[in-house]
RNA sequence: UCCUCGGUAGCUCAAUUGGCAGAGCGACCGGCUGUUAACCGGUUGGUUGCAGGUUCGAGUCCCGCCCGAGGAGCCA
């Protein structure tokens, strides 16, 4: 019997006969032999196949046979360093065949260059390409990668709902669902939800998806997004940077290590990647300012001296973000944002009320804000206060002030945002190939 | 919501001042024993996003609309 193995593990084969199950990908013919690029989802290897060495018919079979026909090949396992394939350097001497399927229809994505609405219209068949397979097989281990770290480090995923009452942060993002009669919306966030949890709990985390109604036509945004927020108890900022910093870290050195062919199909420069080890460099908004305003004065593009513009108060735009970690190697936290610029539940930093005690970590390399983290506020009554000042109705919160009035204790927590991870590590230049589905402004098929 | 760019063959794009709508790729046929998105020869391929207008004549100019992309704001 030959055994039907997946590419993944051809190295271990060599010189044996095998199976492979898969669909041809690309087809060389070459006179009186074949070339035949099969993917089976774990890999992709090279099957060659010589006139002399197969009955006419299989040979002829093989010469026509149409792209993305689904296959099982047999034949021999041999290295080969003119061979391609994920991973390459290994092929199959074709010793048999046998058509599954014989695609009837000319397969729409060949390939040659696509634009983007062509490929969107198309990505139930354009996931199966060498550059999105990379990029989502890298996401699938970015995401084992998170659940694996927070678990080893005491943090227990408890899920929080995806149909939310009014609350979150600012009502014009959210999408509205009919619930019986009544509004409901799609949750943006499920840190409310963890806060209470952390106290049944100690430390936890939420991985879902999040959702928001923003009118955002760029590279970095999607409507419909992963996230995994972590949240703890008897945390304040600085163990909560700690925790940021060796999370990440872990998530990258693990891609790394198990996922290189697929960088390398990506063309990630991986000596980036390899200095994201902690400590991460931590600079204030105060001084990030200062950085912004030395680039501001340095740069002779008026367009950019214009998109760089910034007073104190103001959160941070993507021009600043893009411009600002253009200048690290590693990810770089910035801490103490203005309260006004940020959510109403940060907690404020000791003796200057005008700043919170928050802190996001921008990803290297021009990538910008991938978390988005705080110390909350645990006093009920500034708790209230701030609920008040933001016009928010207390009714919706009563449950959360109630976090505060029952053991009340520092705690802080961060969101990450999975697609941004994804981007970054993956080194894309736009967030919708890091998402099997994508769901833009403009888009919701397929 | 605002700003900018775009829509021509299955795909990626050309088309001079308004004057016969083209190329490469794909597909199909033929050739080739090491191709890497092969290469060479041939065949096939059109409601120029939709609607109206100007003109002897519109892919090209004008008006309206539809669709997409990039960016801003907002955010992860």
């Amino acid at each position: 019997m030959i055994p039907v193995i997946h590419v993944e593990q051809i190295a271990e084969y060599i010189g044996q006969e095998v199976t492979i199950q898969g669909w041809v990908y690309n087809r060389t013919h070459k006179g009186k032999l074949v070339f035949l690029l099969v993917r089976d989802g774990y890999g992709f290897v090279q099957c060659v196949a010589f006139q002399k060495d197969l009955p006419p018919e299989i040979f002829e079979t093989l010469v026509h046979i149409p792209q993305e026909s689904s296959v099982r090949i047999s034949g021999v396992v041999r290295a080969d360093k003119r061979a391609p394939g994920i991973p390459g350097g290994y092929e199959i001497g074709v010793t048999g065949l046998e058509v599954v399927q014989a695609v009837a229809e000319e397969y729409p994505i060949s390939l040659k260059e696509h634009g983007v609405d062509f490929l969107l219209d198309r990505r139930h068949l354009w996931i199966r390409t060498q550059h999105q397979w990379a990029t989502l097989r890298v996401r699938a281990t970015i995401v084992a990668a998170i659940h694996e770290w927070l678990g080893e480090h005491g943090f227990i995923h408890m899920d929080t709902p995806i149909l939310t009452p009014a609350a979150g942060e600012g009502t014009t993002t959210l999408f509205e669902v009919d619930y019986f009669g009544e509004p409901t919306y799609l949750a943006q966030t499920g840190q409310l939800y963890n806060e209470a949890n952390i106290f049944a709990f100690g430390k936890v985390y939420c991985f879902g998806p999040t959702f928001r109604a923003e009118k955002s036509k760029t590279r970095r945004h999607l409507t419909e997004f992963w996230m995994v927020e972590p949240e703890a108890a008897f945390c304040d900022l600085d163990e909560l940077m700690e925790i940021e910093e060796q999370f990440i870290s872990h998530i990258v050195q693990r891609v790394l290590r198990d996922r290189a062919a697929e960088l390398a199909v990506l063309g990630r420069d991986t000596q980036a990647l390899e200095q994201v080890i902690p400590p991460f460099p931590r600079i204030s908004y105060d001084e990030a300012l200062e950085i912004i305003t030395q680039i501001r004065e340095e740069t002779d593009d008026p367009a950019l001296k214009k998109q760089l513009q910034i007073t104190w108060g103001n959160d941070l735009g993507s021009p600043h973000e893009t411009e600002l970690t253009q200048r690290f190697a590693k990810p770089v936290f910035v801490y103490g944002y203005p309260t006004a610029a940020k959510a109403f539940y940060m907690e404020p930093w000791p003796g200057r009320p005008d700043v919170s005690k928050s802190v996001d970590l921008l990803a290297p390399e021009g990538y910008g804000e991938i978390i988005g983290g705080s110390e909350r506020i645990s006093d009920p009554d500034l708790l209230l206060q701030r609920i008040h000042e933001h016009g928010l109705p207390e009714e919706a919160f009563r449950w959360y002030i109630d976090l505060r009035k029952f053991g009340s204790v520092p705690h802080s927590g961060f969101g990450l945002g999975v697609e941004r991870t994804v981007t970054w590590i993956c080194g894309l230049d736009h967030i919708r190939e890091t998402i099997p589905y994508p769901r833009t402004l403009k888009r919701v098929y397929p």
